[in-house]
DNA sequence: ACTCCATCCATAGATAATCTATGCATAGAT
DNA sequence: ATCTATGCATAGATTATCTATGGATGGAGT
């Protein structure tokens, strides 16, 4: 953890957070989400991004459709699939299963 | 965050608390420390816990020597440094500042 | 017209940290 | 004699991240 932008492994959730927060969103909107909604703590890399994106699609969680922004430009939209609700709820249960394990240790007397 | 054993990128923290709780230990005693302050949510695998010490001596948090378990056994025991001392403080606060981050994202409304 | 910035996508290669698998050794209990 | 827990360590694979790069374009400002 010598960075200060996200905890390795939590990608996945923030994505798939923000996707059943906010609905269809493109790549780019949905790291600007992250990033303002953690008050500028987490730094979403486009490095990072887009290979998660696809891992995503492949895994099935995600849909991808091609469409026009607000302002008038070519974006890639994503939206959850049934699948990606169900692992959102797996990691999110996951995270704060070893977040608190991480806790009981750190607060350990 | 497919696994169930430790959030990448926080065992270091995990070692530098647990040896600031408990004073020195060996290897093998950290890591059943880890898993038992965190009620065994958190595993310790061997192959990760020894490189990481090994990185911790080579950044000087912490200092190593031979000695002999009540057991009767030959065992590395590890203590703090000075220096492994502020990197916890350093590392603890970074932790709390990201995990923090990823909650607000996920509470979010 | 030109420039600049923000918006948008994506990949290659390096880096870091983990896990799996393996090897070695021995004390104490059965 | 054998088994289990204790103890150290490394090689290699895997995974997820970052850095660096490349490309394209809309709109604002000059």
């Amino acid at each position: 953890m010598g960075r200060d932008e996200i905890l390795p492994g939590t990608l996945h959730l923030l994505i798939l957070r923000t996707l059943v927060q906010r609905g269809e969103l493109h790549g780019y909107e949905i790291a600007k989400a992250i990033e303002r909604s953690s008050e500028d703590v987490l730094q979403v890399e486009e490095g990072s991004l887009y290979p998660a994106l696809q891992r995503m699609l492949v895994k099935g969680w995600v849909k991808a459709h091609w469409g026009t922004t607000t302002e008038n430009r070519r974006a890639r939209y994503y939206r959850l699939t049934p699948l990606g609700r169900k692992q959102l709820h797996i990691e999110q249960a996951q995270f704060e299963r070893v977040v608190n394990a991480i806790a009981r240790v750190i607060h350990t007397a």
